[in-house]
DNA sequence: AGGTATACGTACCGATCGGTAACATTGTCA
DNA sequence: TGACAATGTTACCGATCGGTACGTATACCT
């Protein structure tokens, strides 16, 4: 684990070291994952589309759960990447931030073949407590509860953890529907719903 | 199909009638199904928990996937006869009818054991266009859907689109935050968000 | 050149998947 | 009694599931 590694190995800059094994899988892995679902794909498929063996596959991840759990980890990094983006934009104006967040996500519903939030769908097809990538799924959202709260309160709401929580609730529909009706479907009207949903939330 | 029975079988009003091992089937699957996922159960467990063998299975379904659709057409009559009883519960006031069908699920999210919504969990597990389980899930979302916007029609909505397919956000996710968050989680503010998005939507 | 550690492939495991063939048993009716 | 429909019984199918034992190739360091 701490053993030193006294010189790297001489690999020029602009070298191209090939992709370890590993992360040829995680790739692969994400994608299938994600558009099919974790419990449609089976590893087998998961090494013949990433050109390794199955060997390969369990020397880089002690299991198919932990490899689904790595897969959200990684989500989970480009999610709160896209959420920070859409803060970063306005700075110290959270409903701005918000709108811009929604209305990245209504977007993206609206592409023909949206499949909603990879953890939110992990989240259901593995209902049983502790599973790895539940873990990480609930994790996530807790997350993003806590700091849609934050951000509600930080608007001025009267009930700031209502707002945070309707805002929740339609994120979570909008990634639903999104994957329910395709393009046309409800989740386009995120953001304006969410939008209504504030004003009337600050109102009060 | 129209075959004519032309007299009943001779059974007194309180004889118990043994259930059809196809009955017994659909009874368990639906439990399993609902609880722990379609693609989670096998035909084993099934036939094995309902106490009947394997063909018998195949005798009354002809797949595993048509008797997921079968478990999802059953679960549609119970989804709108709930529906149908709020709405029947205050005639002509579609606001109130919203408010009491919002205001039962969201005490149903807070049971232990929530698992959320079996047409919305199924469209999920099977992404695949054309799935007898997602045909069914799919045709009982549009419905929804077109009814939730009659009914912010009826309210005098400005835009009564908007506002149905808002109040469609949050009963999704509702159903997903039900089962991700557990009791205490976003989905018991659902009918007080959905009043605030509905007041907001008829004032402008 | 030789030792060593890392990375990978071939071949295989038992278990379970959804689904079926063939036949025995039961209860209900005419 | 005899026909019939429904169910049970047993045994089986090929495919796929997640996972592994074991041998081989390659690269680096001494």
């Amino acid at each position: 684990m701490s053993r030193i590694k006294s010189i790297e190995p001489a690999i020029k800059a602009d070298e191209v070291v090939p992709p370890r094994a590993g992360e040829k899988i995680l790739r692969v892995a994400r994608d299938l994952f994600y558009r099919q679902g974790i419990r449609a794909i089976g590893v087998d498929e998961i090494v013949r589309r990433a050109g390794v063996t199955k060997p390969s596959l369990y020397r880089s991840f002690p299991s198919k759960d932990e490899l689904a759990a790595s897969y959200l980890r990684q989500y989970d990094l480009e999610f709160w990447a896209r959420f920070d983006e859409a803060v970063a934009a306005h700075p110290g104006d959270p409903r701005a931030q918000i709108a811009a967040f929604l209305t990245r996500i209504g977007k993206r519903t609206q592409k023909p073949d949206y499949r909603g939030c990879g953890m939110t769908n992990a989240a259901v097809e593995y209902p049983e407590r502790g599973h790895p990538a539940r873990v990480v799924s609930e994790a996530n959202k807790q997350e993003l509860r806590r700091r849609l709260r934050a951000m509600a309160a930080a608007m001025g709401a009267g009930d700031a953890d209502t707002l945070g929580d309707g805002l929740l609730l339609l994120i979570e529909g909008a990634y639903i529907t999104g994957q329910l009706f395709g393009a046309g479907g409800p989740a386009k009207s995120v953001a304006r719903n969410a939008d209504l949903l504030i004003e009337a939330s600050l109102k009060k």
